[in-house]
Formats: C-alpha cells, structure tokens, sequence
DNA sequence: GCACCTACTTAGAACCCATGGT
DNA sequence: ACCATGGGTTCTAAGTAGGTGC
C-alpha cells in the first residue's frame, strides 16, 4: 500500500538533493536560514509580500490523489448500501412514523451488518449536503417567536436574548478614588463594575489584566472622569465589591417560592426563545443568549486580559434564516445589522467579537438533527481511518528516510501526532493570544532529547503549553530514526525557532487529504481515542465484577482515553477533604461490617444450639445484612480509588468529543449496565443517535 | 503561498442546584 | 429540615480547518 506514494516523484523538485550527508545536511541549512529569515521578514511586515523561498513545497502528487479517490470509490460501494439507503434516507429528512423527539429515527436493523460502510454511501454523504445543493429543499429556520405577551399570536417571530441593560448602583455603594468619594457616570460605573466583581479573582492582581481594564475603562469615562483618575492603584473598589458579594448572598437565602419563580421565568425564556424549527423540527439552541459585557478572561498568559469586552448591540446583530420565515424583529427602536438566508451555514445568530476581532454564533445544541449527524460522519471519518491506519503508519516511517526535509518533518509530525495524539498545531498571530502551540508549531525550546534516559534509548522529553495553556509534559522513547531526525532539525537553530520550520497544517492536512479522503490531522486524536477506549474495555471489563467494579472499569478505560489526550483539570479546591471525608465513611462501613459479621457469628451459634425456625430466620438476616454492607462497603472503596485516580483528570471532554459514543452503548447492552450510569440526560440526548444505533456487537 | 476570513468543534472554569447524609 | 458536595449545566475562549483573493 504504501507504495502507491512513490518517493521518485519526491526527487524531482529539488535537484540539487545529494545523496553526501554532510553537503545534504549544509542545503538544509541554507534553507533554513533564508527560512528564518523570511520568518523574521514575515512578522516585521505583515504587510509585504512573501518571498518565493516555499516554492518546493507546492510540488503535487496529483497521480497519487486520483489513485486514492479511485479507491475509495470502489470501497463505498458496499454491499450493504441499498438495503440501508431507504432508513437514512428517513432519518434524515425528518418525516418517518419511527421518528423519535430530536428528530432522528431510530434504525432497526442497523444491528448485525458485518460491514458500516452503508452510512458513508454516496446517498448519506449527498443528504448531507443537501442545504447545500438542493435550491428547491431549502433550509427552514423558522422561529417560534414571542417577544413578549404583546405578540403572544405571532408564531413565529422570537430572537436571540440581549444582556439585561446596565442597572446603575444605589446611591450608598461609593465608589473611592485616591480616598475621596467620586461619583461615576453610568458608563464608567458599568465598567467599574465589571472589575469589581472580580476583586476577589487572581486575574485582578496581573500587571497586564490591570494595565488593558484601565486603559479601555478610560476610554468609558467623561472627560472629567478621564483627567481625575489617572491611577488604578488609587481606585478603591470595595464597597461595589461587598455590594455584589450581599446580592449573591440575598440570593441563596431566597425563599423557596422566589427560588421557584426565578425557576419558572427561565424555563418560560428558554421555552420562548431557546427553540427553532429546523427542517419541521423544533430544535433547541444552545446559546440562545447574547455574551454580557465584561472584562476578558483569556486563559494562560493572555496578551488581552482585562481588556472590556462591548455590549452587544441589534446594530451588530446579522441574523440568519430561511426567505420564507419571518424573521425575529429588532427591539423597538433598533435594527439589524443584516437579515440574510443563507441555508448553507447553520448558524441563526452571528455577531463580530472586539477582542479579537472573531465571529461568535448562536447555533443549535448537540441534541439537534444537524450536529448529531455530523458528529456521526466525524466518527465515521474515523472509523475509515482505521482500515487503512496501517498503510499510513508504514508510509510514515518510510518518510523518515526521505531525503526531503520537508518530507521528514511532515512524516516526524505525524508520528508524534498519531503516536501522542498532538493537536495539529496551526500558527497563532504573535502577541494577539496566550504563546501556546501544537505540533506543527512546536518550538526547539519546547523538546529535549535524550539519547539514554532512565535505562530507556532515544528519549524525547515534550513540555509545552498546549490549548487554554494547558502544560503538556511527556517523556517518551522514539524510534532511533525519530531521534535523529529530531537532532537534525534542530541543528543551527535557536530555541525560539520552529522545529518544524517547513511543514505547517496546511501542508499536513493537504498531504493527510491525499492519503484518505477526509483525513486531517485532529481524525487521528478521533480514532486514537476511541479505539483506545475500546481496547480498554476489552481488556479491563471482568465478567465476574458486579455493576459498580464495571463502571469503575469503565472510567478507567476513559481515564486512558484522557490522559492520551491530556484532558486535565485543576485538583477541585475541596479535593483532600472530600478524600478525607470518603475515607471516615469507609471506616465506619469497615466497623459496621465486622459488627455485623460478629452478630451473624453469634446469630449462628445460637441457631446451631437452639435448632428453631426463628434463630435460623435470624441467621438469614444477619446475612443479608452483611451482605449489604459489603456491597456498600465495596461501594465506597471503589468511588474512591476512581475520585483519587481522577484527581487531576477531566473525563468529561473526551466522553463528550472523542469517543465514538456506540462503543459505550455497546458495552452496555453486552454487560447488561444500564446507558443512564454511564451518560447523564444531556448526554443521552446528544448520543442519541448512537444509543438507538449500536447493538452490543458494534465495533468502532 | 500567504494573509485573512469564516464556520465549526473542542476546552476548562465558573456557576448552579439536586441529592443524600446528618 | 438543613447543609455540604459534587455532578450537571452554562459560558465563552481557544482550537481546527477550509475557503478566498491577491
């Protein structure tokens, strides 16, 4: 297989390759350093044109593309296909007798086809893209609209929920500057709010958060309030500090009546204006609510903490939604930015961030039609993967042989990407975010290598900063050629160049594309993790335990999963006591148990003596007593060997991104655990797809 | 090929509130 | 009935990836 990818081609786009290692290793050089030097050019002047020094990189294997389509052509014409094609074809228009709440009917003999193929036949893939290509079947996004009583007969006409307007101080919570009372307009109060708020937080105590509120909080102030504070040390915050802090108190003490009020009123918001009719089915929204001003909370060391982050406006609104529908109405008063309908994106809301400058949406929950099925197809893509991960791995390591550069970079990367299960790692504009990277971005600065490192060979010790600054640290032993080509991409450089200075994720994922259709890098945290959860099931599932040993074994087997993918959390605050606390109740139980085998003892004594059917009842019950509280005690060891395992671990991101969730269902039906102990509501209602789909036999 | 833009998924923190133990 | 705790929910930042136009 994997000489369909031959390395001739290769060749041919640098001429000047030679096979001397020493000379080949001084072009290297010289590239790099014109390389670096373009880098240099690069974020000096954004604005100039690039050099043509990445000219070799655009080099095609056009032949070898059409050779894979070819294949996959032939590998989608699955047997299967027509049998099943009808039952897609119903659950995805929406309009079958079997259909369930969200949307999705439930396919009935999906169970014992030895082959999946059929959900990727060209009839799926096409209705998925049916928005997009059908002009006559366009996309409904009706809205189910009450603004307020007042339209109570409009049908549909509801929109996105503003920010509630700004609410000034009472006239007793003062504010201090340098010591002295100051009165502040209502829009630099607002903003002094914000940061009042968050005394208590670390965020207010950072040199850069504080410089960018106070600087943007100026921009908010009249002009007296401009030439008067001048000092954010001078600011005394306090008093709207403990103002907010008694409000959040006077909140939990409501009474239970207010408590159910406040119940009801959300429950009324979000029944008015958390749904939209998609394609005839009533969708829930999962941000229906516009993001509140505030101060920006970047994580990691954000060049931006602090900064204020504007009140939306209707002015910055663009909705978006079917011609035929009516659409939501500004509030009185106001406007749109812009009403259009374009049936090819999926988003009903979109407004543009100050921050960064980026796009925000509204767009539908997990549970909806639309992203249940793509989240399907991300498995399925995965799944694919893993018929020809093989070839992928074999033409990996042939790669680290290339005498390309750029070949051996791309195939290091992805070794590391399939091996670690790295986030591909796109390029970030410098000093708008947090300095974290991913694979293609990694830095010299961010490896260390080892030839021999605790009795292991070829050691590479990983520590970076990863997404939401999350530290990455790994050490891990590599293949000898791994190795070596690690030192040769580092040779000359310094430890703020990239290691990868000739490969990028666009060039990864154009040459992923090639090997598989629809292969991009994050495919293979996918595949790598569910297949991970699904080997550890295998392997950690005892038939004998009882339901609470599965599930431990379950968590487990996603305990792995997370880990791969460095899923980590900050210990909770309360950890070692809560530990402590579960440790007294499993000393008590402990106690208990043997008092409760002491009476069982006796209880047995007695009945040997007595020979009577009430001691033998007795006997019976101690029994069971005992019973039960081993059951109970066992109970209690096993939540807290899972909590203290979990410490630092969060489950939830790849329960919820990463695992193909059949492989769970399937575990649970051919253990005979119920869905419920392993996916909450939210979940359930998310998998839903997957819970009426897989049988026990699924294998991903 | 690159900068920029757009649309979407993935992510941990903060917040909320049901639960179950006392 | 009360309260602490942890699980569930919400929030929105931070990624990936593909398109566009020069």
């Amino acid at each position: 297989m994997s000489g369909d990818h031959s390395h001739n081609e290769d060749q041919i786009d640098c001429g000047s390759r030679v096979n001397d290692s020493h000379k080949h290793k001084d072009k290297y050089k010289e590239k790099e350093h014109k390389h670096k030097d373009h880098k240099k050019d690069k974020e000096r002047e954004k604005s100039k044109h690039g050099n043509s020094d990445h000219k070799d990189f655009s080099d095609k294997k056009h032949r070898d593309k059409e050779k894979e389509k070819m294949k996959h052509k032939d590998g989608s014409t699955d047997k299967y296909k027509d049998k099943h094609k009808e039952k897609k074809m119903k659950s995805l228009d929406g309009k079958v007798k079997k259909e369930k709440e969200n949307g999705f009917a439930s396919p009935q003999h999906m169970k014992s086809e030895p082959e999946d193929d059929f959900y990727h036949s060209p009839k799926y893939e096409k209705s998925l893209k049916r928005e997009r290509d059908d002009d006559d079947n366009e996309l409904l996004i009706g809205w189910l609209y009450f603004v307020d009583s007042r339209w109570e007969e409009e049908r549909y006409t509801d929109g996105p929920v503003f920010a509630p307007p700004y609410e000034p101080l009472p006239s007793n919570v003062k504010f201090y500057y340098d010591g002295k009372v100051m009165r502040l307009s209502p829009e630099a109060e607002e903003v002094a709010t914000f940061f009042a708020k968050m005394l208590d937080h670390e965020y207010t105590t950072k040199d850069i958060f504080r410089k960018n509120f106070f600087k943007d909080w100026r921009k908010e102030m009249t002009a007296e309030e401009k030439a008067k504070i001048t000092d954010l040390k001078k600011c005394n915050f306090s008093e709207m500090n403990e103002f907010f802090k008694a409000q959040s108190e006077a909140r939990k003490a409501m009474t239970k009546e207010e408590k159910q009020k406040i119940k009801e009123d959300n429950e009324r918001i979000l029944q008015e204006y958390g749904f939209c009719i998609m394609d005839n089915h009533r969708e829930r929204i999962a941000n229906f609510r516009i993001e509140p001003p505030g101060l920006f909370r970047g994580r990691g060391d954000h060049p931006k903490m602090g900064m204020l982050k504007r009140r939306i406006r209707p002015e910055d609104i663009i909705i978006n939604c079917s011609k035929d529908s009516k659409h939501p109405e500004p509030p009185p008063g106001t406007r749109w930015k812009e009403v259009r309908h374009d049936n090819k994106v999926t988003w009903l809301v979109s407004w543009t961030e100050n921050i960064q400058g980026s796009i925000k949406y509204i767009m539908l929950n997990p549970s909806s039609r639309i992203k249940g099925e793509k989240d399907w197809q991300k498995y399925e893509t995965a799944r694919r993967l893993k018929k020809c991960v093989d070839r992928i791995r074999n033409q990996y390591r042939e790669d680290w042989k290339s005498k390309e550069m750029r070949i051996r970079q791309r195939a290091v990367a992805l070794y590391f990407i399939d091996k670690l299960a790295l986030r591909a790692g796109n390029e970030k504009e410098e000093g708008e975010t947090a300095d974290t990277v991913g694979c293609c971005s990694l830095r010299v600065e961010h490896i260390k290598l080892y030839p021999e490192n605790d009795g292991q060979e070829y050691v590479v010790e990983f520590d970076f900063l990863g997404k939401d600054s999350i530290r990455y640290y790994n050490k891990v032993p590599v293949e000898k050629r791994v190795f070596k080509n690690l030192q040769l991409f580092m040779e000359n450089k310094e430890p703020d160049d990239d290691l990868f200075d000739r490969l990028n994720t666009s060039i990864l994922n154009k040459h992923l594309q090639e090997l598989m259709d629809g292969l991009t890098a994050k495919v293979f945290r996918t595949y790598n993790a569910s297949i991970t959860l699904q080997q550890q099931l295998k392997e950690l599932t005892n038939a004998e335990e009882n339901i609470p040993a599965k599930i431990l074994s379950y968590n487990r087997a996603n305990r792995a999963v997370a880990i791969l993918c460095n899923h980590q959390r900050a210990p909770p605050k309360t950890f070692e006591k809560s530990m402590q606390n579960l440790q007294t109740k499993i000393d008590a139980k402990r106690e208990q148990l043997s008092d409760a085998k002491r009476e069982l003892k006796s209880a047995k004594a007695d009945a040997k003596v007595r020979k009577d059917e009430k001691s033998k009842k007795a006997v019976e019950t101690k029994k069971k007593a005992v019973q039960r509280i081993e059951e109970q005690l066992m109970k209690l060891e096993v939540q807290a060997t899972d909590r203290e395992e979990n410490k630092q671990i969060a489950l939830g991101t790849s329960k919820l991104n990463y695992l193909d969730p059949r492989i769970s269902v399937a575990w649970c039906k051919k253990w005979g655990i119920p869905v419920e102990k392993i996916y909450n509501k939210t979940q359930r209602e998310k998998f839903a797809w997957a819970i009426d789909m897989a049988d026990e036999d699924f294998e991903f």
